[in-house]
DNA sequence: GCCAACGTTGGC
DNA sequence: GCCAACGTTGGC
């Protein structure tokens, strides 16, 4: 009998799309996700992320703040190089090759919303459809989050995106 | 630009 | 192990 399948889980990435935005992940159809330093996050990529997962990208300090489009994860978690690159803005010389405290997947491209799907758009659904969704969360700064099965499928429909889940 | 929230650091 | 100081996030 074969095993059972893993449960796909449903993310949330932030991104500033100043820096990096769903048509730039569009362009290079994908993108490693370096830089992460926050040990929540990382655990995320480190230890629960797996290939196929979707992702709500999400643009932060944006006019409107919100969702922006559909990505996945890409690839297994690897050790983040840009710990390792004293050039880098990243480089934490904390982080051992032999132990690395770092690490990413690779995100790809799904789908660019015709529209944002703003902050405010989720705060007015935050009671009834979106109850306890973690980005509606005053204070909440976490970079990468778990997203529940049934808030991403709202969030599909308020888009109205393409993009179907099983 | 402000500042609340909150994670990290380091002195003790 | 506590907690004040500090730095960052990110909405506004």
């Amino acid at each position: 009998m074969p095993a059972m399948a893993q449960r796909r889980r449903y993310w949330l990435m932030k991104s500033e799309p100043d820096v990096f935005s769903i048509a730039d992940l569009e362009g290079v159809e994908r993108e490693p996700w370096d830089g992460v330093r926050n040990y929540q996050a990382r655990n995320y990529m480190r230890d629960e992320m797996a290939v196929g997962d979707l992702i709500l990208f999400y643009h932060s300090n944006a006019k409107p703040p919100g969702v922006a489009g559909v990505a996945r994860v890409a690839s297994a978690a690897y050790p983040d190089p840009s710990a390792f690159d004293p050039d880098s803005k990243y480089a934490d010389p904390k982080s051992d090759p032999d132990d690395p405290r770092w690490w990413l997947i690779d995100v790809e491209f799904v789908e660019a919303f015709a529209e944002i799907v703003s902050l405010d758009a989720l705060k007015a659904e935050a009671d009834r459809g979106l109850e306890g969704m973690l980005v509606v969360r005053r204070g909440q700064r976490l970079s990468v989050q778990p997203v529940e099965k049934q808030h991403f499928v709202r969030v599909l429909e308020m888009a109205g995106a393409k993009t179907r889940v099983r």
